[in-house]
DNA sequence: CCGCATCCCATGTGATACTG
DNA sequence: CAGTATCACATGGGATGCGG
């Protein structure tokens, strides 16, 4: 029942056999975000099969790190107090491999989940409680398919899909190019030049301020 | 070639892809201790199929995570500049997975370098730099089978396996109590007290300081 | 020996279809 | 909507082989 076992005692050991099957990491992310429904966790895991997605809900639960939350109208997924305290595994897992991502593909997904935890795996909440709050728009994406409005306020970060009109500081667009810039590989200003990101609206200091905001150095 | 991918453009995803597959991070976790050798990976890693390991090897270098070392008279492995910057991930894996142990069971191997790195994530440098230099041998396991000889000095901190008489502060036996007494659930009165570690050489002071030097808290 | 490569079978995964 | 059922296929596990 519980996963297959590494023959070890050990606490890393340990963290693959609750937590180390495909997909498993990725549903624990999803749920950093806020409790979800069986239906938003497969369209946010696109390529994920019905049956997959049916068992590591029940293993994550019988491993006490996901439960159906209680008092819900519907059936929701949500991190039990054990589970949460995952965060820093997915941040540090995510810091990591975005440095090693490069340009998006046309079939990729960009769920509003995923930027949502790489932001804040790149987040420098230090650096933003210096800054007035701003509400940036952005469309990630070969195709510049997806879009997310990014608000922040202090040290407070949310990742919303779909930016819609509101008032929004500035907005850019582009794929690698936002990658290149939080990885510090490119600069505001040569982000622009190099028209690697494109910047709809608003000004040049206004990505500045994204760069410092979320930034992965080595 | 590479892992099949998620359909995902995301940090998280891309780190799965590079480093989520079986094995991958076990072998991860043993090289951040040294560059080791096929037979030596093999061994620390029991139940690990030889072809597994061969296959895990090739996708880590082809990732840009590992690679052979150059100049070296025999095959060794060791992490890229890049893999070594998971040692986060490894360590944040660890100190969570620690805290989901229960007693080591009869079959399990605990090796110098799972139990390194499990105390290198429960290691609290600020707290050992401020106690005098200290060593501490060590018996795990059901059956107390392996002996680990474990060496504080200041930040630094080493561990080896198979103790032999050296000038050794104190010794200690036990299986789940030295994980109790790490995540806190006892402390070390109550630990000897309760039996549930055996003080083999020295005084109970010495456990105190153990504990406070190798901390989980929740 | 050490560092793998091969074989074979059990199990896990993925795609699709289907049901309460 | 929230899962099961089914089946083809890929991967993992264990034993064994083999060249340098």
């Amino acid at each position: 029942m519980a996963s297959r076992d590494y023959g070890q005692y050990s606490g890393i050991t340990r963290a693959m056999e609750l937590v180390g099957e495909r997909w498993a990491l990725l549903i624990v992310r999803d749920l950093l975000v806020g409790p979800r429904r069986y239906g938003e966790l497969a369209a946010e895991l696109p390529r994920i099969p019905s049956n997959i997605l049916a068992a590591r809900l029940k293993e994550l639960q019988a491993a006490g790190v996901i439960r159906r939350a209680p008092r819900s109208r519907v059936i929701l997924y949500e991190l039990t107090p054990y589970g949460r305290e995952l965060e820093p595994v997915v941040l540090a897992l995510g810091a990591w491999g975005f440095r090693a991502l490069d340009d998006p593909r046309e079939e990729q997904l960009i769920s509003a989940e995923s930027m949502t935890m790489d932001l804040r795996s790149a987040f420098r909440a230090s650096v933003a409680r210096e800054l007035p709050a701003t509400a940036y728009e952005a469309r990630f994406g070969a195709s510049g398919g997806t879009e997310l409005l990014i608000r922040v306020d202090g040290s407070e970060l949310d990742v919303a899909s779909g930016g819609g009109p509101g008032d929004v500081a500035f907005s850019i667009a582009g794929g690698a190019g936002i990658r290149q810039l939080i990885t510090g590989e490119l600069d505001a200003e040569q982000a622009i030049a190099t028209g690697v990101v494109e910047l709809r609206h608003g000004d040049k200091s206004l990505l500045g301020r994204f760069a410092d905001t979320f930034h992965l150095a080595a």
